[in-house]
DNA sequence: CGCGTTTGACCGGCGC
DNA sequence: GCGCCGGTCAAACGCG
């Protein structure tokens, strides 16, 4: 049980937005399911807000209140973060389970084994950065299309949702990609944006990393 | 040298 | 049963 009594927690960051946008931001064409293609701007977007809010909101906290000292100011802080933590947490929760039960047609039938969601883009990149990171298993040239079409694994162990991206023979300038199965861990370039955030409630709660 | 991609073989479903 | 077709395997390849 020795904790690392840190004098004052360092003050959070605002931290920058990890997507790097591209120049020519993918188009959504055509989307069959309302499955959460590309990287999701607007959760991260949101999450840094959050981020800032809570970081305003303890380091005045620290200011305003000094009376409180050490352990007291702390516990204080640790509240409104995990506040905001979990204000979080529940949005990126509820937001991904309003997208999915949208794809899942079936109510409570659980033979929903492995949803596949298509949408299309509009855009150069054959594929996209949606946040996860995925591994190339095989290319096909399909009938009646003169591009090929790739098929991905998600590359987390225990994690078996696959996608396939395939451009149009039409309409070269628009890609479909199809995924399969729910991802089983976060997304890292989520977890990316929150850790800094997770470790700063860690701190101020005085929570070991160990057990 | 390690790891992700490439690429032809392989396999199973389906229609004739 | 056979051949087509989409999907997957896995060894070779090649890039950092």
């Amino acid at each position: 049980m020795e904790r690392q009594e840190a004098a004052l927690p360092p003050p959070l960051r605002q931290i920058p937005l990890p997507p790097p946008l591209p120049q020519n931001p993918p188009y959504l064409v055509a989307d069959s399911s309302s499955h959460p293609p590309p990287i999701d701007h607007q959760l991260l977007a949101d999450i840094n807000n959050l981020v800032s809010l809570a970081s305003g909101i303890t380091s005045a906290g620290f200011n305003e209140r000094n009376t409180l000292r050490g352990d007291a100011a702390r516990h204080e802080a640790s509240l409104v973060m995990s506040e905001y933590a979990t204000a979080a947490m529940e949005e990126i929760t509820e937001r991904t389970l309003e997208k999915r039960s949208k794809a899942a047609t079936s109510s409570r039938t659980r033979k929903a084994a492995s949803p596949r969601f298509e949408f299309q883009t509009r855009t150069e990149d054959d594929v996209l950065d949606d946040g996860y990171r995925w591994r190339k298993y095989g290319q096909k040239a399909v009938k009646n299309s003169t591009h090929p079409r790739s098929y991905y694994r998600c590359a987390h162990t225990t994690c078996n949702v696959k996608k396939q991206v395939q451009r149009l023979s039409e309409d070269t300038g628009i890609v479909v990609t199809t995924y399969e199965g729910v991802h089983n861990h976060p997304s890292e370039k989520i977890m990316e944006t929150l850790s800094p955030l997770l470790r700063q409630i860690q701190l101020l709660s005085g929570f070991s990393p160990d057990k």
